[in-house]
DNA sequence: TCCAAAATATGAGATATCTCATATTATTGT
DNA sequence: ACAATAATATGAGATATCTCATATTTTGGA
C-alpha cells in the first residue's frame, strides 16, 4: 500500500474531487491510498479506520464461512463506498476486502471525521442512496440466486462482465461469486460452448450468440 | 385498510413518538393506517407515495419473477422503515409489501415532507444506519444460501421463528423465504423428525432437541 | 531459471433439490 | 352449511449441483 503525498495527493484532489459530497471541507481530511493488485485493503474481521471511496480500480468484498467456504459477495467500482458499515455500527463484523486491479481509493480517517460526517445532511443523503442501491441489489441477487439454475445466472455475469465479445475471467473467482463448484461451473461453460453460445480461445471465451446468452439472462430481470 | 383519525390517531402519535428521529417536526405530517391480515400494503409494480414506520405487526416484502416463482425477500417488523427506496431513488421497481399480521404503520407523505426528510441529518443518520444493517442481513442471507444447503438454513429459520419450543410458521410461506420447492422443505422436516429434533403435533412442531439444530445453525454465522 | 502454488481440466459417483401427479385436510367466502 | 380455494402430504423419477480423485498448465516468487 503506498500513500500519496504533495503533489501528487493534490494533483489526486484536484482530478477527482469529491467536495460535493459533503457540505463541510473534507479536502484537508482525506489520505490517497493506492493498492496493488490483489492486495488486502481491509482484513477480514479486523477493524477498520477509514471510511473508503474508490477513484480508480475495482475491488472485492469477501466472507469467509465457517466451513471453510468462501464467497465474493459483491464487486466494488469507481466511486463506489467502502468501510460505511464501520462508520455506522459500532460493532460489525468486517468484511475482507481485495483490490482486484491497482486502485486507488480516498480514505477518510474515522477518528477526524466521524462526528462531522455523521452531522453532514449532504454526505448522509448521498450515502443513504448508495445504500439503498446496494441492499436493492443484494436483495436481488439473494431472490435470484434462489429462483433460478447456473445457466441463467453465468449467462447474465458472462453479459456484465464481457469486454465487448471477449470473456475472460478467472473461473476460479466467479465459482466464489456465483457459489458454484468449479466442478459445476466447467459443466455449464461446455455446455454453452457445445450449444455455440461460446466459443473457446486460449483461456478466454468468445462470445458467439449473444442473444442466446440475453435470452437466458433477461429471465433474472423484472426491475 | 384504514386511516385512524382524531383522537385515536392522536394516541398513536403519543404512545408511539417518533419524534426523536426527526429534527422537524414530523407529528403534524404523520397518517396513521392500519392493515389488516394478508391485505396489500404496497402493490408490486406501483408507485408508493409514503415512507411507512411499523408501529404494531409485521409484514413480508415479495418480489415475482419472470418464470411465475416468487420470492419473500425479507420480513419487516415494528421499528423497521419501508418505502424508503421510492424515497431515495426516482426510478424504482416497487416490491409487494403484504401485512402477515393485523399491522399499524405511521405514513409519511413524500409530496409533504421529501425536502424536509431529505435535508434532515438526524433522520438520514437513522434511515443509513438501517439500511446498512438491511444490506448486511442480504449479504448474509445471500451467501448463506450460496454455501448451506436447506437443512443448515431451516435450523436456524426454525429456531428464529420459534414461539417458545413450538415452531407454527407456514410450510408455504417458508418456501418462497428459503427458495426451496415444497416437496424438499418436507422431506427435510421429516429428517429433522426421524432425528428426534423435532415432533410434529397436529400441524405445529415441537422442538426436542434445540441444542441439534442449534449446531446445524451454528456454522451459517460469523457475524 | 526453476520450483511451488494456483488455476485449469475431466471423470465417476453421490446427494440436494426439483417437477409432476395425486390425495387429503383446512380455511374462507357466500 | 357448502363449495371453492389454499395448505398439507407423499411417491416416483429427473436434474442441478457437489465431492473427490487425478492430471496438466500457468504463474509468481526465490
Amino acid at each position: 500500500m503506498e500513500i500519496y503525498k504533495n503533489e501528487k495527493r493534490q494533483r489526486y484532489l484536484e482530478e477527482y474531487s469529491i467536495g460535493y459530497l459533503f457540505t463541510f471541507p473534507i479536502e484537508e481530511f482525506l489520505e490517497v491510498h493506492e493498492y496493488k493488485r490483489d492486495e488486502w485493503i481491509i482484513q477480514e474481521g479486523t477493524r477498520s479506520d477509514f471510511l473508503f471511496y474508490v477513484i480508480e480500480g475495482k475491488a472485492k468484498i469477501y466472507v469467509t464461512h465457517q466451513n471453510g467456504k468462501v464467497s465474493l459477495i459483491n464487486f466494488i467500482n469507481k466511486d463506489d463506498f467502502f468501510g460505511e458499515m464501520e462508520l455506522l455500527n459500532p460493532i460489525y463484523y468486517t468484511k475482507g476486502v481485495q483490490a482486484s486491479t491497482k486502485t486507488v481509493c480516498f480514505a477518510i480517517p474515522f477518528h477526524r471525521c466521524r462526528a462531522k460526517m455523521l452531522e453532514d445532511a449532504t454526505f448522509l443523503r448521498e450515502l443513504a442512496k448508495f445504500l439503498s442501491v446496494k441492499s436493492t441489489q443484494m436483495a436481488a441477487k439473494y431472490t435470484q440466486s434462489l429462483s433460478f439454475p447456473l445457466e441463467n445466472r453465468l449467462a447474465d455475469f458472462i453479459l456484465q462482465t464481457a469486454d465487448g465479445e471477449v470473456y475472460k475471467e478467472k473461473h476460479v473467482t466467479v465459482c466464489d461469486s456465483l457459489g458454484v463448484s468449479y466442478r459445476h461451473l466447467l459443466y455449464v461453460f461446455a455446455q454453452f460452448c457445445d450449444k455455440g453460445y461460446l466459443q473457446k480461445e486460449g483461456r478466454h471465451y468468445r462470445i458467439l450468440q449473444p442473444n442466446e446468452l440475453n435470452g437466458l439472462a433477461r429471465v433474472l430481470m423484472n426491475e
